[in-house]
DNA sequence: AAACAAAATACAATCGATTGCACGAAAATA
DNA sequence: TATTTTCGTGCAATCGATTGTATTTTGTTT
């Protein structure tokens, strides 16, 4: 197990003869130092095969390259996908990106963040947990100077910047949609409210409905959780409460998919007697015997463009003001089997 | 934009009249340091609030407490578990994770794995990509002394710890599964025998059928890429070559999706014309109307073993040799609807 | 009270790179 | 030729913590 021993610039500086503080120079191509020096510099680093010391570099300039994520689970397709679009965008750049879970979890956030900032990132970007409402941790970050992008599930924080999709449209979209398709009682199944996300795509259901003239009804809108399980339960309290409906606007898709399960077992046939549309174009929607109509969020496009926003910032630190970015992302309606008629026309 | 000033060891010494390395080695409990003095510091630094400089210490102690993990692309699901396993095992000791991608790219891998080494990461987790065969790259970790930790796609190299599945076993109890079930004539849709993985399924395909007594036909068996489409392609073929088959034993989900797509619209039954059995219990496995069989990987607690080798071969590290640990975990075959027959006796 | 051992603390070098300031030499100006 | 610039380079401090080696202080022993 041979240590390699790393060649340091007053490696350099004793083989040509120099202070390490010309090698410096050099290596930086600073303007005080002379082309003939350089080039032997230059040369002789090459030969040595040095290596700048990132380590010594970030004590002296505060700077690591290293930017931290936060995101609830890091196996969840969408928080993976902004991940890659994240590392995608910054590993050219030369940073590295560190990844952190918080389980749904606000002290275990709040945690993540502290250990991040000690750390010494150049920047966090963070989808809050669903239980976060108390926020001093995150305005720590800001307070600290430290360039903090929100992706996805953000929270109102003044001068901080974020990248999300427009909930709102995209529900719209997706209920306006299964109105075209000739479906008028249209029920949601949303989640917790207290996510932003949430209370938007419920804004845009309910938008969607008045925009077409259809009596929103308070019975056809039910709060549930984000799982398979909740999408069955919530079709039998509607059958077993007489609800009428003939349409599904889903804000998850697990529970659209829980929801055809036990539309199926009870006969129904979707999209003939029940259209059905999720939310996020889960990888499995896709591959369902009947695909199932959603909303697609563009995740690899969320992390790049939320990239960006911290690049731009991190150029505009040494600016006075720092101007906070709000960028909004179109969603993608993909319009498949469980929402589309058979012979109708679109 | 108030940036908070650090407090350093420098400030607490000045406050309290002594020197910094006496503040160092009572912060650190060192036996040298008066417990009167010890009391005093404690309390000053948390008055002071203060945080250890971890760069500092790094640059010190070669130590950054970063680990770095280099997987083919981190949205898809197996590795993104497998990371979500690391994590969770490493979070708790300090540890952080830095992602990068390969891109199933031998020299982006090569690259990765040198940014990575430069940023003095700790070791080094890895699962090689498809196209890596020149594995000089990965002998130099080895060599810096860094370790080194393989899941799921391993090299064979001297030295090297490993934590993969017994994908030989894998592929036996899956084949077995459908020979109990009453099928003999079985495919194999394998993927690139240079990965080892497959190779292993390749062979656990052979050897349960060779235990069963039934003769391998050469022409059941092919090699595919990893994709809905190659499935789909594979059926076509054994269907047009007038192969005969009665069961399919897919290396991949993907492709077992693929196949049971064709065979539908070819007006053969599920389970009862033909079996399938994929590999890797994909999240959308599950989910399918007629839910796939096939076996699972446990990829985060393959995370969490990789994760502790890790922390063993950090312990040994000033033992004079290191020793590879090679840990291999038992698969897990999840029977499903797609391979048993209605009415059946399992 | 002197002598010595033990305990507590300080000094200074180190990890590797950057940078303000000083200094000498060469070049430009008077 | 004398004086001023310009240019190239070196010195030394700095980033914050650790640690081997003094040095001082305290305590014990005779």
């Amino acid at each position: 197990m041979r240590q390699k021993e790393k060649i340091t610039i007053y490696d350099i500086s004793k083989k040509l003869n120099i202070s390490a503080a010309t090698v410096s120079r050099a290596l930086n191509d600073s303007n005080r130092v002379s082309l003939k020096t350089k080039e032997l510099v230059l040369k002789t680093a090459k030969e040595l095969n040095y290596q700048q010391n990132s380590l010594a570099l970030a004590l002296k300039s505060g700077r690591t390259f290293n930017v931290g994520v936060v995101v609830p689970y890091i196996n969840h397709t969408f928080f993976a996908s902004v991940i890659r679009g994240i590392e995608e965008e910054l590993e050219p750049k030369g940073y590295h990106v560190i990844i952190c879970q918080s389980h749904e979890n606000s002290e275990n956030e709040a945690k993540q963040i502290k250990t991040l900032l000690n750390t010494h990132i150049d920047g966090i970007f963070i989808s809050v947990s669903k239980t976060t409402e108390d926020i001093k941790h995150i305005e720590e970050v800001r307070d600290e100077g430290i360039p903090l992008i929100f992706f996805d599930r953000k929270k109102d924080i003044s001068g901080v910047s974020s990248v999300t999709i427009n909930d709102y449209e995209g529900a719209f979209s997706a209920t306006e949609h299964l109105i075209k398709q000739g479906y008028t009682q249209i029920t949601h199944l949303g989640g917790d409210p207290k996510l932003q996300i949430y209370k938007h795509r419920y804004d845009g259901y309910i938008a969607a409905l008045k925009a077409n003239n259809i009596a929103i009804d308070e019975s056809r809108i039910l709060e549930v959780s984000s799982t398979v399980e909740a999408g069955i339960q919530a079709v039998q309290d509607l059958l077993n409460s007489n609800t009428k409906f003939d349409a599904i606007f889903s804000a998850s898709d697990y529970v659209a998919l829980g929801a055809m399960r036990e539309l199926r077992s009870r006969g129904l046939k979707i999209p003939e007697d029940v259209g059905v549309v999720g939310f996020s174009n889960e990888p499995f929607t896709k591959y369902l015997e009947c695909p199932l109509t959603t909303v697609g969020q563009t995740p690899v496009l969320m992390g790049q463009i939320a990239a960006q926003v911290f690049l731009e910032q991190i150029k505009d630190k040494n600016k006075s003001v720092q101007v906070e970015k709000k960028v909004v992302l179109m969603p993608e309606l993909y319009e498949r089997e469980t929402s589309i008629k058979k012979g109708s026309i679109k």
